[in-house]
DNA sequence: CTCACGAGGTACATCGATTAACCAATCGTT
DNA sequence: AACGATTGGTTAATCGATGTACCTCGTGAG
């Protein structure tokens, strides 16, 4: 009953189920690890013996014998003004860490609001060793971070980019086009002739993407886009873009927004105008964000996933990291949901 | 220009600091931490040397050393059901990881959908050494979290519950109280004498404060509540509440909402049921989250500065892991906004 | 009876940083 | 001139887990 090594709310380490199983460090080591040869019945023996102190190993000790840490980090970027695509991280974090949990990885989370201060985010991870991956969200043109992160040499996702050769492995976003192209087939089946585009910042690689599907969606059916704004997706451009189409002359009967965020802004901005929606302008989003669906009228969005692409990427990038996960691919691509917030074109 | 020690892809080590600096290992440590005595000249030539090589000490080696890894834990709850109350965790991120990164801090995040998995979690991440301290968000009756973590001598910060004595600090919602009696008396003032109230799930502790509160203002003015329903923040059953309070016979003119979410979904559901807001219905939400002011119409609701509680909790947090913090209180009780979503009583 | 072999473990160096204990100059004092 | 005090560092032990190299039995074959 005596315990000679008890010291009160000391963590009980590797040493303390040797001696309670009485084997050596390197055979408590071995039952947890699956490596060397023990014996079923010693094996067992330890494993009761650590259950009943609560031993796990220790994660910083372990880092430093193996390199590894068991932990990989995201960094979101969030501009000074309040950015729209909020809601859009949280399902993207739940994406992740439903594949991290189960094999034991954390996730560290860091929030940044330029890329100076982001870059130099990933070189203090990477210099102290804290993770042994990232996936990056975004990818915009000339992206230096893969290189970066290559330099570093640590393991890397890229998300929001074509799919193509590159220094670090993307995920499924090449089909981003056809959820944008749906969505205008579906508005010209209601006979809406002009269509705007309100989209992100023109850095972003799935801005062009889908700006890019947006334009020759409408060139199949001979038509043009009524316009195409560009926005850093804050309220405040959004609102700004929508209203600038509503003064138009001749303005547009159906507004496509590159995401949900910017899309309620735009109903709010409508309705505020004394119009309505879908009956004058017909509103469609892009992320199927659970707070489209709250609002009346429910809005008409591109589901792409996001809860999928970002297991997607985590599973990927624990791969990387050489871990063994099922390779389950992306499971299909965006989709149209049709809401309320469409409907026939006016007169 | 020959490395002797170039490994590619390598990290260097301290041990190349202070080979390039001309020093020994301890020269270095103690050049980062302040520590020993050394003369600035050769402090100057360490630094130097450190940047050069790009080194910053290892987190995992310093962790092991110092028993202390520089990062704290947040764990979110996610019932299976999407939670409305999701945005609001995006802010207390922000507010946390402010405090936490001038001061080389990570938060590991961590989702859960229950009491059991999340108490497991605890236990883990505390025998595995991977974090400092934790977040607590949700205070409920009978909380086990806080003796856990006090067992398990990981220090914690409990959110959303009134201030009292207990095994852990607590962060400032003794005055969640304020908010919702402002609301009131807001749409007393407006002549809402039918006052109904949507609550969140009745084991959390900040919905029994703010529902005594409610009850509490309404009856200071004669009155009684028309109802006060519970919910477990799903949409679900915020649109299935105020659909009650609808169908209700001599229906309230006035609903306020236990957060945002369920008000947007709230007034959803009334503009679906073919009545105005504010026209018919006014309707009072509890966060401020930066949804409210996209709506059409936009949201009265009470600002609890989600951010400043989540930057005073890991203020709080960070003092109790033995960083030095300026104890800056927190700043100002809940207020009320007064938006577009609250007006004159209906006949 | 002796030896090879395999099963089942153990001893010890190691990962990288930190720090207590210690030592070598240099300086000021009387 | 000799000695104590300072300044400016270094040496070596340590944190906890891991894995290689090694050791010690018991057994079966020759």
């Amino acid at each position: 009953m005596s315990a000679p090594t008890e010291r009160a709310g000391r963590r009980p380490t590797i040493k303390a189920v040797a001696a309670a199983a009485g084997v050596s460090t390197a055979a408590v080591s071995q039952a947890f690890n699956q490596k060397g040869r023990l014996s079923e019945t010693t094996r067992r023996r330890i494993l009761d013996a650590a259950s009943d102190l609560g031993w796990s190993p220790s994660a910083p000790a372990a880092a430093l014998r193996n390199a590894r840490t068991r932990s990989l980090a995201l960094v979101v970027r969030r501009p000074t003004d309040v950015l729209g695509a909020d809601p859009h991280f949280s399902e993207l974090i739940t994406g992740i860490e439903g594949e991290l949990a189960p094999r034991g990885y954390g996730l560290l989370l860091h929030l940044v609001t330029g890329p100076r201060e982001e870059n130099a985010l990933y070189e203090r991870l990477a210099a102290e060793g804290r993770v042994d991956g990232a996936v990056l969200t975004d990818a915009r043109d000339d992206d230096a971070r893969p290189a970066l992160l290559a330099r570093l040499g640590l393991p890397a996702v890229l998300l929001g980019s074509p799919d193509d050769t590159a220094v670090v492995p993307r995920v499924g976003l090449g089909e981003q086009g056809a959820g944008v192209a749906e969505a205008v087939a579906h508005l010209l089946r209601l006979g809406h002739r002009r269509v705007a585009y309100v989209a992100g910042p023109p850095e972003l690689q799935h801005t062009r993407v889908r700006r890019a599907a947006f334009e020759e969606a409408l060139r199949e059916a001979g038509l043009r886009p009524f316009a195409v704004l560009h926005t850093d997706f804050s309220e405040r451009m959004a609102v700004g873009a929508t209203q600038a189409l509503l003064d138009a002359r001749d303005r547009p009967t159906a507004v496509v927004y590159a995401n949900d965020s910017m899309a309620v802004c735009g109903i709010g901005t409508v309705q505020r105008a004394g119009l309505g929606v879908p009956r004058d302008v017909s509103v469609v989003g892009y992320d199927n964000l659970p707070l489209g669906s709250w609002l009346h009228p429910r809005l008409t969005t591109v589901d792409q996933r996001v809860q999928q692409v970002g297991a997607a990427a985590a599973r990927l990038l624990l791969s990387l990291c050489g871990e063994e996960v099922g390779a389950a691919a992306l499971a299909g691509r965006p989709r149209l949901v049709v809401r309320e917030s469409t409907g026939p074109a006016p007169d």
